[in-house]
DNA sequence: TACACAATATGTACTTACAACACATTAGAA
DNA sequence: TTCTAATGTGTTGTAAGTACATATTGTGTA
């Protein structure tokens, strides 16, 4: 008896005589990443063509099975390290995906997660494979359900941003407050009142005044500052708000 | 070659080639549900005796293996009618875990969900499986890693207490005012000052008066309320506060 | 029947967050 | 020097959050 039927037939299920127990691991598992990066005053996600002749011509995120030998976070961390050669960046996982059809070779089941990286920063050979970064609010169609999946994950990045300091992780060291700005406008798909946002961003307390200014812009510079360096812990979230709202 | 196979072979995966593929489907997918009620003033979940040697003793929460033919949903919904005998209960989504040692027998992801019932208003069947309902502040461990699951369900719902109003699939149709400001406090484990409370509960405008008071207790009756109609999907999340904060 | 009791119901004052809006300041460019 | 397009800092009115007080109403009991 192959070890696979064996495990089955150890775990409990109601009803697990009626179905071939190997049918259980005919499920495919795989983590798919949604990558967010800020450029050019614009939210992007890094996208991949797809190799699947149903979607030929479709873009879709980057995944991967995930192995027998690996745990989700591992899984997540491979792909990103392997497509874009950074790694201890932001992670956090948002929701599993498990449409019966949603894969048209077989049955998948995926684990999405978000990232972010600072797309100057970090300069990721796109070159030599079919990487490229995409305006978020410009995509229409993806391959498999990956629309829905980019949704979700934006929708999650849009609320996340609110609480806690993890939007940072898309703008370089040293930012101006009207960088930041631009950043939630472009994540929050809202205009924001300049004098409005800039006092609620220093009651969060996240930021720390570095006493430098900009140097590059055409016009009057604004100070730059810093993400406190407390508050960098990549993952790791804690509530930044002390009241039960 | 078996279907399985010939499913991996169609996948993409970076370096498929060096691994067998067959064992890409040597890792199971369960659904657990945290199944939560509230009776006696306490919040309480639904628990099992574990049927694991290894977890002699323990209890575990309510889970199985998904099978091929049934989406996330579906296999929650299973779950929680072959357990409760109810349908159309609220369900939510929580989080992936996927351990490598986390099942004793062998590789298997799980999904997390969380689920809300109204203990008295349903009477299942408990007595002749080995459910119990047990007070989650007083559990301290479980089987596999249910200890964490149920933890982050919890915190799940503490969040999503403030802000949708999910916490009424606890509750009876009818309720008073104390009876909701005392659930909300044995969900996110803090007193709340009675006027303000009312004050809160009344600016989110999710409340019916329904014109009727309490008969059973034992001093002046309050009013009763129900939740508003249109605000009772058991799934379907909106935000009901307006302005970005 | 009257009274104590244990809740309900409602209100006030203070403080803090939020939204709309105005004006002076500063570097660069013409 | 002046114009321009940003930065930096207020002000005001409104809404929400917090701490705290008092009157009211059914129930149970002496």
């Amino acid at each position: 008896m192959p070890p696979a039927m064996e495990k089955a037939l150890q775990l409990k299920t109601a009803e697990l005589e009626k179905i071939s127990h190997i049918d259980y691991f005919n499920i495919a598992i795989s983590v798919d990443c949604v990558i967010f990066g800020y450029d050019e005053k614009e939210l992007k996600v890094l996208l991949i063509k797809s190799d699947l002749e149903e979607f030929s011509g479709l873009y879709s995120l980057l995944g991967d099975l995930i192995r027998p030998d690996e745990d989700l976070e591992t899984a997540s961390y491979r792909i990103l390290k392997e497509r874009t050669g950074m790694d201890d960046m932001y992670l956090e996982q948002v929701h599993a995906f498990g449409g019966l059809d949603r894969h048209p070779s077989g049955r998948v089941i995926t684990i999405a997660y978000y990232s972010l990286i600072d797309i100057k920063h970090q300069k990721l050979q796109l070159s030599h494979n079919e990487l490229s970064w995409h305006p978020v609010h410009e995509i229409k169609k993806l391959a498999f359900d990956h629309k829905l999946i980019l949704e979700t994950c934006l929708g999650r990045l849009q609320q996340q941003v609110l609480d806690y300091p993890v939007i940072f992780n898309l703008l370089p060291e040293k930012f101006s407050l009207r960088e930041l700005q631009e950043l939630y406008q472009a994540i929050l798909g809202v205009e924001l009142d300049r004098r409005n946002f800039r006092k609620k961003i220093v009651i969060k307390d996240w930021l720390l005044d570095i006493k430098e200014i900009e140097n590059d812009v055409p016009h009057r510079p604004g100070k730059l500052y810093k993400l406190k360096p407390e508050l960098k812990k990549k993952n790791g979230k804690k509530k930044f708000s002390a009241t039960v709202r």
